[in-house]
RNA sequence: CGGGGAGUGGCGCAGCCUGGUAGCGCACCUGCUUUGGGAGCAGGCGGUCGCGAGUUCGAAUCUCGCCUCCCCGACCA
């Protein structure tokens, strides 16, 4: 007889078996104030991964920590008027503190543009000053009407990167590799539209990937903001011929929606699949019995592949049923299992598991570890295949309107920019369907003059999104 | 803000119409038997039924008021 599923299966409900797999996988919960989450230790323990992979990138890029302020006097936000404008609807504002009334009411920070541009303006004198790198992680508050835990929540956790230059510059790219090599998300990087861009900035960069429904995840952005807040703040130096100019700033940001695209963009049917370059549990030595050593032997096992830095852990909770635990592990999609019981012992070996795929294998006990090292190797790889073959075959050239609506039902539809323009947005607008980026016919990045995309061969990805 | 629902052990719900000992599933605790894919049986812990007033001998249930939360319609990591 069929068991009923754990999970609502994917095609039924897409968004459901989301909420599933968040709490069957004890990634977070929700917290007491609509829109906010209570991060679990499993789900936290793979954010942690993300902050170290991305921090040593952004080291990496040049950029230095710093921690800025929660609180933002409100005036700060209305010297830049499109940011005002943009962020007011979901602000959240103090103006009681201390049993009193506040003179000035202070703005919790929806992002921290105004506090880094006034800092800036400080340390910066001269072009030997420049370019000035940072970066924080912290907490940022954006009230959300339509919250979704890790897609779109009332507070949440990110990393944001403010540098000045002394001319119009790149903005650091390390999201790319990040998302690829980490995350095993292909992602489309391309430029915003205007509607669709950073308030404030003159141009916004995203990496887009593509959900296991076919529907596109903004994972990360880049903004370059131009002189506009230069100009606002004051972020001034003076060149090397003594003449005082504005700087060119740049910001850039990566949150926890992360982790909520990692569940989409990987899961599956029998739960979450976590790549193993992030996973915080990479391996699990589940213990069937403790008979005939087997108890002894799975801990040795769990040691040895900590020994050569494998992220393992060892389950011998016997008291709970075999397959009980075998579910559990899958449901927290750890990339290998390896499962150790007398039966195995006899025959002097132990089974493998992948959880990309499901297949068991038998391995010698010796050649555990090797095993367990490839096998994470090959999960990494696969992942990354899988959601890249999905991506190209969801991904349809389409020469009309009518047709671009049609493809954003299942995936991402490029699109001439020159057939879409303004009204096109609002056709599809309609739909739900809004244009995720646009890039260069080969899939690069184009220029931007003047906030405008230039090139010829002008492409809109459309796609329905989170 | 406009439309539709719901508030009952930790979670999910029934009971309300027709007032009378507060119930079920999951989870949790104890014991025994189990353990190679979601264990079984037995016994247990846990709730001033959203808040306030009213009707009544008696209110989760009927009446009135209030509060809160959830679902569907414009922007954002």
């Amino acid at each position: 007889m069929a068991k009923a599923p754990i999970l609502t299966p994917r095609a039924e409900d897409f968004p459901r078996w989301y909420q599933d797999v968040l709490a069957k996988a004890e990634l977070a919960e929700n917290g007491p104030v609509r829109g906010t989450m209570v991060i679990k230790p499993y789900g936290y323990g793979i954010w942690e991964r993300m902050q170290a992979e991305m921090d040593a990138r952004i080291k990496d890029a040049g950029a230095e920590n710093v921690y800025l302020p929660l609180f933002i006097p409100e005036s700060y936000l209305r010297r830049e008027a499109e940011h005002v404008e943009g962020f007011s609807p979901e602000l959240a504002v103090v103006t009681v503190a201390g049993g009193k009334t506040l003179e000035e009411p202070v703005v919790v920070r929806p992002t921290s543009e105004t506090v880094f541009g006034e800092v800036m303006a400080r340390w910066v004198q001269s072009y030997r000053d420049l370019p000035l790198l940072l970066n924080q992680w912290a907490n940022v508050v954006r009230w959300e009407l339509r919250p979704r835990v890790f897609l779109r929540t009332t507070e949440f956790l990110w990393q944001e990167g403010h540098t000045a230059h002394a001319t119009r510059d790149d903005a650091v790219a390390c999201y790319l590799d990040f998302m690829h090599y980490v995350l095993a998300v292909p992602v489309q990087v391309g430029v915003k539209t205007r509607r669709e861009r950073f308030a404030g900035a003159i141009n916004t960069m995203t990496c887009e990937g593509m959900m296991g429904d076919g529907k596109a995840l903004q994972m990360a952005t880049s903004h370059e903001l131009g002189q506009n807040f230069a100009v606002a703040f004051d972020i001034d130096y003076l060149d090397d011929t003594g003449t005082r100019q504005h700087c060119w700033t740049t910001s850039w940001g990566s949150s926890t929606r992360m982790v909520g695209g990692l569940v989409m963009c990987h899961g599956d049917d029998a739960g979450l699949r976590v790549p193993p370059r992030v996973a915080h549990v990479q391996a699990v030595v589940l213990l069937v019995r403790d008979e005939d050593g087997a108890g002894a032997a799975a801990a040795a096992l769990d040691a040895d592949l900590r020994a050569v830095g494998v992220r393992s852990r060892l389950d011998a909770h016997t008291s709970t049923s075999f397959g009980r635990r075998a579910t559990d592990w899958e449901l927290k999609g750890v990339p290998v299992r390896l499962e150790v019981g007398p039966r195995d012992l006899a025959e002097g070996r132990v089974t493998l598991v992948r959880r990309d795929t499901g297949a068991k294998t038998d391995v010698p006990i010796g050649g555990a570890v090797d095993a367990v090292v490839r096998a994470l190797e090959d999960v990494q790889a696969g992942l990354l295949a899988e959601a890249t073959s999905r991506r190209d075959e969801r991904t349809v050239r389409v020469g009309s309107v009518e047709e671009a609506i049609e493809v954003a039902q299942t995936g991402f539809a490029r699109i001439p920019w020159s057939m879409l323009g303004d009204d096109g947005e609002d056709r599809l607008a309609t739909q739900a369907i809004t244009v995720r980026c646009l890039q260069r016919a080969d899939g690069s990045v184009p220029e931007v003059v003047d906030g405008s995309p230039v090139g010829e061969d002008l492409e809109a990805l459309v796609a329905r999104s989170y």
